[in-house]
DNA sequence: TTCCGCTACTAGCACGTGCTAGGCGTGATG
DNA sequence: CATCACGCCTAGCACGTGCTAGTAGCGGAA
């Protein structure tokens, strides 16, 4: 039961009586082995098990071929992003190396270990780093930085980001095509993407000619269910006025569901009465007993273009950081309707 | 802005006046250098940035300290399980190495990359891999593996997994003591655990006297929310009969969702009507418009658990993998309550 | 003085791989 | 016949770190 030592690339020599440096030719698709050697070299190769050291490899190498990837497990969307980023690496050749942030598990930390790995690039997901936080990591990891969620175009890092102010306009036309004017708008005043979605449905409504209606719900960010709480008491604000909003409108999905499910609790039809609308088209939204309309942010698409942003930087040393805006589409379903006649 | 080459601990040498070797010893604790040189070297290496290469200490060190963990950013409970993880491999000394399953990015991909790294041990999360597969994956891999979800006791690989049928069986015995006398049990037949927690519902309800009643529902485990929709078909199964259970069980979350919302819609008040139980204590039961009693599987401990078990192996070579049932607690929200009077 | 032990440091090899520079044989070209 | 090109292979160094085996310097004991 002894702990055995994994294979190298001198195990293989020798097992077939060659060099070394031949088996690493070959492993590499290098140019300069006859057919015949290369099928002994692979052979073995697969007989004993092997597989590549990527410390020594990434210590050899000039330049590294892998790809730091910083996320939050807990938060919703962001799963999906990670998934398309897989793809994409592999598509160019990169790989992947992940790292978590958590609440005992800093992104800070994170950072620190991917770099540790030699990453040749750093993709952050809705990280809690502001943008002050990304220019300081940017400027000492001494790679390119990609920062996937929200802010503003800079010479420091790569922003790759959905563009929510057209995508909540676009939900607001939607409405008032229905026939809605009396549409309410729940903030959850820490979200922080919240600002740009907030400016969308001022924007529109405007345009419409329509009063705006904010509900702005303070509260922690950081707290396990916030955003669903905070759509649940201001269903319970609005259900203590005269008269209901015949719409309502939230900047992500959690929100949406806390505000539905407590008006239905309470008696409210959905969308007979009022219709509710959510941004991100998170799983919650698609599960038939929700049905919830959205606005789909393309997480496959935003994952993509934060490896193209990164792939970019590194491979064209110099080039100045771009800001990448995913474009938003709605996703119509049985939450909203034309309001009942009154 | 040219591409700088990361500091080494011989830059932070040069920069402070002594050997490279000095530096290692100073960055790794070891006996033998002045308080006043050990000052020196962390203060250049802070301020030149230092990161040590972690490909180039794997290669030196004779055993690994990281850990290897695969994991489905899909999946709902799991996040919770791989935040667990890094605190408790920290105070242990390990390092935390993630990597994905997709749909885009095999296990069998995931496993090699960790491999690459030289992980110490690997441990896999809600694997879509059978005891087959897992029993060749510790064979090939030379390390020791601990699989967190089910399967049984074996000579192979560790696991690590949750009290399923006690689970069940006390939340049966809630519902009973609630006065509860048909108890039906959705079951969705492609959920992998499945089988230990249906064996809790028939042993509970044999020892109380009463009648098992089973809706097997048939579909597809990979599809995206499968589970929720298994539960919504079968309440409108159940709506179709003549008369409805006083309570319905799930074997998770999801479905158990699916049921209330759909028994809601249909005018079916709950609890009042019916109770509807499920299990894991998901987030989405928390919510306070869900408010599902549940059975919580602790995942920090799950989490915690797999890093004893992996550590255990690594240190102790030799010894047999066992298995650590985690215990189950029950969670009771609003979701249940004594049946109406008939 | 010599020897010993201790502190503070350095020399040097090893880990597994990538890559450049060569070497050796064979057949084609001058 | 000498030279060259080419296909196939090997020698050897480098990457950044951990660790063992030293080696100076210095104070104290014999």
């Amino acid at each position: 039961m002894e702990a055995r030592r994994p294979p190298t690339m001198a195990d293989i020599a020798a097992h077939v009586g060659v060099s070394r440096q031949l088996v690493s030719l070959v492993l590499r698709d290098a140019p300069g082995a006859s057919d015949e050697t290369r099928r002994r070299v692979r052979d073995a190769a697969k007989e004993l098990g092997f597989s590549p050291h990527v410390g020594a490899r990434s210590l050899r190498r000039a330049r590294s071929k892998d790809l730091g990837v910083v996320f939050a497990p807990a938060h919703s969307t962001e799963p999906e992003i990670v998934e398309a980023i897989y793809p994409a690496a592999a598509a160019r050749g990169y790989d992947v190396i992940l790292s978590a942030q958590t609440s005992t598990h800093s992104t800070d930390q994170a950072v620190d270990e991917l770099l540790g790995h030699r990453c040749a690039a750093l993709i952050v997901i809705g990280s809690d780093l502001d943008h002050s936080g990304l220019r300081s990591l940017a400027e000492r990891s001494l790679v390119p930085v990609v920062d996937v969620g929200q802010g503003k175009r800079n010479q420091y890092y790569d922003i790759v980001r959905s563009s929510g102010d057209k995508g909540i306009e676009e939900l607001v036309d939607h409405l008032a095509e229905l026939g809605h004017r009396v549409v309410t708008y729940v903030d959850p005043s820490a979200m922080p993407a919240g600002a740009l979605r907030r400016r969308g449905y001022e924007r529109a409504m405007k345009r419409h000619g329509l009063p705006t209606d904010i509900l702005s719900m303070p509260g922690d960010y950081t707290a396990g269910n916030y955003f669903e709480e905070a759509g649940s008491t201001a269903a319970h604000q609005l259900l203590r006025r005269r008269k209901l909003p015949t719409a309502v409108v939230a900047p992500n999905d959690d929100t949406a569901v806390g505000l539905l499910h407590t008006l239905v609790r309470n008696g409210v039809r959905v969308p007979d009465d009022v219709s509710v609308a959510g941004f991100d088209d998170a799983p919650i939204a698609r599960l038939t007993s929700v049905d919830l309309t959205s606005v789909r942010q393309d997480p496959g698409l935003m994952g993509v273009s934060a490896v193209e942003a990164a792939v970019r930087r590194v491979e064209q040393g110099g080039v100045r950081p771009r800001e990448t805006v995913v474009e938003t589409s709605l996703v119509i379903r049985s939450s909203t309707a034309a309001p009942r006649r009154r």
